[in-house]
Parts: C-alpha cells; sequence; structure tokens
DNA sequence: GCGACAAGCTTG
DNA sequence: GTACGAGCTTGTCGCT
C-alpha cells in the first residue's frame, strides 16, 4: 500500500540550498559538518503529535550556518513508511544522541520542548546550550501568532513561507482519504510517516532554514539580550516543562466512570423535567442557547438585560438564576448545564486522553498567553472544577473545608502516583495583591502584608470604620482582587450582589484609603504612553498595548485594562516560572526522588516518597520565596499536602 | 462534511 | 461598555 503510494506521488526536485540524505557516506559527511558548528538547528518530522501514546520522530531536518554565513539544511529520513530508500535507524541513532548531547554545540529549534520529548523517546538527551525561536518570537511581539510560518512571513517578509505546508497539508488530505478516514483521524495514526520523503525534506527544509533566519532576525533585535533575565528562565524551563509534562498525573479512571454515570442520570432527571413535565413533550434541546431563548423570550415572556459580547440575549447563569427561584424551567437548565458540563469536559475526553499506563500528559506552553502566564491543554491541568461546597454539603451534610465529600469532584480523580509517595502544593500567598501593594507601595497594603495580617480582613475593616457598618470579608475580596484591574461599581454590584448605591460608597472608601493603588494605575498608563505604549515589569518582561492611544475612547480603556491586569499578572507568573526551573534544578543536584508533576498559576506540585516530603519542603519552599526584589512586603509559598488525591490536600502544619 | 465563530462554563 | 488571563465543548452558519 505504502508503496504504491509513492509511486502515484508527484516527483519534485529539491530547492538548491537543501540536502535529502539517505546514503550512510553523506549521513557520515553531514555529522561531521555539524559537529564542527557552534550552533545547528533541529527539527523533527514524527508520526503524530502524541509521543505519549506511541508517535515517535521519523526523521530529522537539520540545519548550520557555513563558515560564509550561509545557512546549509538537511533532510536525514529513517523511519518514513513509504518503501523509499531512506537510511537505517540503528546507523544514525549513535550519531544524532553525539550531535544533540554534544555541550559545546548550541540546538536552535522552533518549540525545542517537542524536540525534547521527542529526543527522549529515542533514548537521548537534548543537552548543552538552547534557544527556542517560539520563544523568542513571543518576547519580540507578544500579540502576535509565534507559529513559525507566520513569522517568517511577519518578521521576515517571507511571502511564500507556507508554500511546501500547503503541498503537504494536501498530500495530507489526500492520504486521509484514501485511507477513509478524517483528516484529524489520520493525523493521530499516521503523522508524517506515509508522506513521500522527497516532500518531507521540501518541507522539513524549509522549516529549519526559516527557524535559523529567525534566529538571526531575532538576534540581531537583540532579543536574548534585552530580556536576559527571564530569557535564562524560559530557556531552562523548556526543559523543565519537558519533566513535567512528561512525569504527568495519574488519573482514576473507574472513579471518572462512576462520576459519569452519576452526571448522565442527572442530566436525563433534568431533561425530563424540563422537556417531559414542563414542556409537555414538545422538548427543546438544552445545548441550544438559540432554543434556550427562544422558549424563555417568546413563549414564557421573560424579561431581561443582559446581552452576549455580539449583542444577542445571553442565556448565562446569571440570567437564568435571575428566575431560577419561580421558574421551573430555568432551575432545571442550570441543573442540566451543571451535570452537562462534567460530562463533556471531565470524564470520558480525560479518560481518552490517557497513556496506556493512566497517566495523563498536558501541553504546557511557555508562550500560551500574552501576560507570560503559562497555559496548558490536552489535558487543561489549570481548570480541573474544584469540589463544589452544595454537592458536598447535599451528599455527606458537611462543607469541604469540613470534611465534606463532593461526589462529583474532579479531583478527586487524581490519585498519588505511587503508594506511599504523596504530592506537595506549594501555593504563593495572595501574590497578585503583594505585586500590586510593592508596585504601588500603598502604606496600608504594605503595613498589612508586613504585618501578616488577611488583606481581605483588614479591607473590610479600613471601609466598615469609614462605612459606619461591617463590611463582609466576601465583599472586600471581590474588590481587592477587581479594583486594581478597573472593575466598576456596577460590576462590584453585580459580582458581590449589592445594591449599586453601596457599591458606589463601597469604591469611593476604598480609593480614598488605598490611595495609591490609583495613581499607580495612572503612573504606570502614563509611563506607557511615553514609550509607545509598552511597559515592562520588574523582571524585564515587556508588554506592548498598542490599543492605549486609540482615538476609540473603549478600545482605550479596555487597553488600559489589559496593561494594568498583565503588568500585575505577568510580574506574579515570572514567580511560579523562574521557581519551577529553581526547585527542578536543586532536586535534582540533590538527587531527591520528587517529581514536578504540575503548575497552575501560582502554584507548584510535586510528588516525592512520604520520608522526603520534608527534606523536599525544606529545600522548595525557601527558593520560592527568595525574590530580594521585591523591597517592601514578604512574598510567601503555603504549603499543603496529600497521600489520597488532589481534592484532598491538607494544611502542612497541621499534619506534623 | 468541514471550518470558523459564538456562547457558555471551568479555573487562577 | 463596564475585570484580567486562559482551554474545551456544543451549536450554528456558511461554504465546498
Amino acid at each position: 500500500m505504502a508503496t504504491q503510494l509513492v509511486a502515484f506521488a508527484e516527483p519534485l526536485p529539491l530547492e538548491p540550498n537543501k540536502q535529502l540524505i539517505t546514503t550512510p557516506e553523506r549521513f557520515e559527511k553531514l555529522i561531521r559538518f555539524l559537529e564542527s558548528r557552534p550552533k545547528i538547528v533541529i527539527d523533527y518530522e514524527t508520526s503524530g503529535l502524541d509521543y505519549a501514546n506511541g508517535a515517535h520522530s521519523i526523521g530529522m531536518g537539520l540545519a548550520a550556518w557555513t563558515d560564509s554565513g550561509q545557512i546549509w539544511n538537511a533532510y536525514v529520513p529513517y523511519r518514513h513508511r513509504t518503501g523509499e530508500r531512506q537510511l537505517d535507524f540503528a546507523l544514525v541513532a549513535p550519531a544524532l544522541k553525539g550531535l544533540l548531547e554534544n555541550q559545546a554545540i548550541c540546538k536552535i529549534a522552533h518549540n525545542i520542548k517537542f524536540e525534547d520529548h521527542f529526543s527522549r523517546r529515542e533514548g537521548w538527551a537534548i543537552l548543552g546550550p538552547r534557544y527556542d525561536t517560539m520563544i523568542a518570537a513571543r518576547l519580540y511581539d507578544e500579540n502576535y501568532s509565534a507559529k513559525l510560518e507566520n513569522r517568517a512571513e511577519w518578521d521576515l517578509g517571507i511571502r511564500d513561507s507556507r508554500r511546501w505546508e500547503t503541498r503537504v497539508h494536501d498530500r495530507i488530505v489526500a492520504l486521509a482519504r484514501m485511507n477513509r478516514l478524517g483528516i484529524e483521524a489520520y493525523k493521530k495514526i499516521h503523522g508524517y510517516e506515509e508522506l513521500g520523503i522527497e516532500l518531507t525534506a521540501q518541507y522539513c527544509g524549509t522549516d529549519v532554514e526559516q527557524t535559523g533566519l529567525l534566529y538571526e532576525f531575532y538576534e540581531r533585535a537583540g532579543v536574548s539580550q534585552l530580556y536576559a533575565r527571564i530569557w535564562a528562565t524560559e530557556m531552562a524551563l523548556t526543559s523543565d516543562l519537558c519533566d513535567m509534562e512528561e512525569n504527568g498525573l495519574p488519573l482514576d479512571i473507574p472513579y471518572l466512570e462512576d462520576v459519569k454515570r452519576q452526571v448522565v442520570q442527572a442530566q436525563e432527571v433534568a431533561a425530563y423535567q424540563i422537556n417531559q413535565v414542563i414542556l409537555g413533550g414538545h422538548g427543546i434541546n438544552p445545548g441550544s442557547d438559540k432554543e434556550v431563548f427562544d422558549l424563555m423570550w417568546n413563549r414564557m415572556g421573560l424579561r431581561w438585560t443582559k446581552k452576549t459580547k455580539k449583542g444577542a440575549m445571553a442565556v448565562d447563569e446569571e440570567v437564568l438564576s435571575q428566575f431560577s427561584a419561580t421558574n421551573a424551567f430555568c432551575y432545571y437548565m442550570l441543573k442540566w448545564r451543571e451535570a452537562n458540563k462534567i460530562e463533556t469536559t471531565y470524564t470520558e475526553s480525560l479518560i481518552a486522553m490517557c497513556d496506556p499506563r493512566g497517566v495523563l500528559h498536558p501541553n504546557f506552553q511557555s508562550v500560551g498567553t500574552v501576560t507570560g502566564r503559562l497555559s496548558c491543554g490536552q489535558p487543561n491541568f489549570q481548570n480541573m472544577s474544584a469540589d463544589n461546597d452544595d454537592r458536598a454539603i447535599e451528599f455527606s451534610g458537611k462543607k469541604v473545608e469540613k470534611g465534606g465529600v463532593d461526589p462529583w469532584s474532579i479531583r478527586r480523580a487524581f490519585p498519588m502516583r505511587h503508594p506511599g509517595w504523596v504530592r506537595l502544593f506549594f501555593d504563593y500567598s495572595q501574590v497578585e495583591l503583594r505585586v500590586l501593594a510593592e508596585y504601588s507601595q500603598d502604606p496600608i497594603m504594605i503595613d498589612s502584608f508586613l504585618r501578616r495580617e488577611d488583606l481581605h480582613q483588614r479591607t473590610a475593616n479600613e471601609i466598615g470604620a469609614v462605612w459606619g457598618k461591617e463590611c463582609p470579608r466576601r465583599v472586600a475580596k471581590i474588590a481587592n482582587f477587581g479594583i486594581a484591574y478597573c472593575l466598576s461599581a456596577a460590576g462590584l454590584s453585580r459580582q458581590a450582589h449589592i445594591a449599586e448605591s453601596e457599591a458606589e460608597f463601597f469604591m469611593a472608601t476604598f480609593f480614598a484609603r488605598y490611595s495609591r493603588v490609583a495613581a499607580f494605575r495612572e503612573e504606570l498608563w502614563g509611563e506607557a504612553r511615553r514609550n509607545h505604549c509598552q511597559w515592562t515589569n520588574i523582571f524585564g518582561r515587556t508588554r506592548r498595548v498598542p490599543d492605549l492611544q486609540s482615538g476609540d475612547f473603549r478600545k482605550a480603556k479596555s487597553g488600559e485594562r489589559r496593561l494594568i491586569g498583565s503588568a500585575i499578572q505577568g510580574t506574579a507568573a515570572e514567580f511560579t516560572k523562574e521557581s519551577i526551573v529553581r526547585a527542578n534544578r536543586a532536586l535534582k543536584e540533590r538527587r531527591i526522588p520528587a517529581l514536578l508533576c504540575n503548575t497552575v498559576h501560582d502554584e507548584i506540585q510535586i510528588d516525592t516518597p512520604r520520608e522526603y516530603m520534608a527534606e523536599v519542603i525544606t529545600i522548595v519552599k525557601p527558593l520560592m520565596e527568595y525574590y530580594p526584589e521585591i523591597k517592601s512586603i514578604p512574598i510567601i509559598a503555603d504549603v499543603e499536602w496529600s497521600d489520597k488525591t488532589w481534592a484532598d490536600k491538607q494544611d502542612y502544619e497541621e499534619a506534623v
């Protein structure tokens, strides 16, 4: 089959600067050349993206600069399934291992973490200095896609940067059709392994060449020097995230299957109430917002004002809640949505992503956000639903904090890695508010953190004293988190469920007491407007918000909110990123059996045998708290641990 | 049948 | 118009 496919394939003469290596002699020459270079570009082609579920490399693109400064590139095929002549993997493996583990050679790649995963699968590492052009692209301009072909077009001006990518895609579409598979299904099974070797050489050669050119471009722009500190962190982090993803988190599949049965039943009950009892058999699809709106507005005559971003009438949780006390349809819609969310997002799809041993390996992206935070997908470990108090009370009669159990808990599906091991949770304490306090130098905030008070309660007290009546801590918490990001009185009123007049008075009092917060915002925006709409945080990460100088008032205001958000969130994110690098390095140096396995914005999770728990904390907690550039207040990492599941974490002090 | 988009929900 | 940053899922709509 595979051989026949090639017979039909169009012959493709290689572009002049490209080499296809299919003989041992030429491979030998290639390796000798590359071994003599100070830096090389690498790019695997693979049989799929999922390294944990059988995907492997099928060939490697390599590029380097000649003595005269020209980029020279080659493709080395070794596991294509086309029947064409290629190199024997046993022959290339030792040479590739020697090359990639050579500490004297800098490895350049566009998303080097991907290369890291597939190298490890072959039994070697990427050692020595590394340079990721995808991260450089993000630092150069965070407002634009970091995809290789996009940057080749945008930053290098290569108009036909996608010429081979398009040809590859067309070929994959044809192969998928011949195999009677959808494109995604085909790529999951075969990746590029049935792709003709010449076409792959064209495509991969272009990729490594463009990566090399992007390296030149970003270095001429001074990226690694301009952002020296975060650059060092980001490059080290590529390898640490690779560790973290490989370690992954084991999943309790039978438990999740049980949760699925329960939520499916709950949906059936809700759908029966909606369609049979309430609508008398003339039912709707509860998943269709259009039908839900039509029913509520036209058939039930309900009226509300909230709209979606595009101007349609919203039918979200907030709107349904307005009517759910008196309208049974809205009540059961909320029930249906809750159960449906858990079923579709957190049961079967998680089980389907497991490796053969039942472990989930997510994908952390260092360039996934404009602020500098990490993003995570496949699955997203950063939005696993937390235990719900109402469900816990219904089931066990107790709140979650008091030992209650949420029967639909997703975090309970994340058990320990091995018997006798525990999971440690290092969580930065109110880190964004500490960043705000440091930047704004607000005396009350600083005083509160120096006294190790509960800042939300302090705010409640400060407001209460002026207000003449007690301010709930809950409302103060919303204000503390929201006001720096320009939460309006109307927004506070809506979120905190308080009267608008109360919210207005509250905000006025807040700004009177925390006067430096508003002043800091204005200073930040002024500084940015004087500097091409850019602002650089204490670690050197820059956020560019061109909308800041928009003539459109709304756009400019939105830009202000995004900039202040990025300033605070991005600074906080840097603590977590650098701490991941520090922690992994320290634990490896001391040869402690501890595995980094997850991070959720202001939190790092580490697995270790119970007997190492105290030692790991002694090592990790101080290095997370050591950021001397924060001069006015302490940075604190709280420690929790569990020997059961993610949902069962408890304070470390109480356990001792 | 596929891709893009919108809306809604989850999280820090 | 009215709080920042993400990812995943379903439904809808237009296009091939």
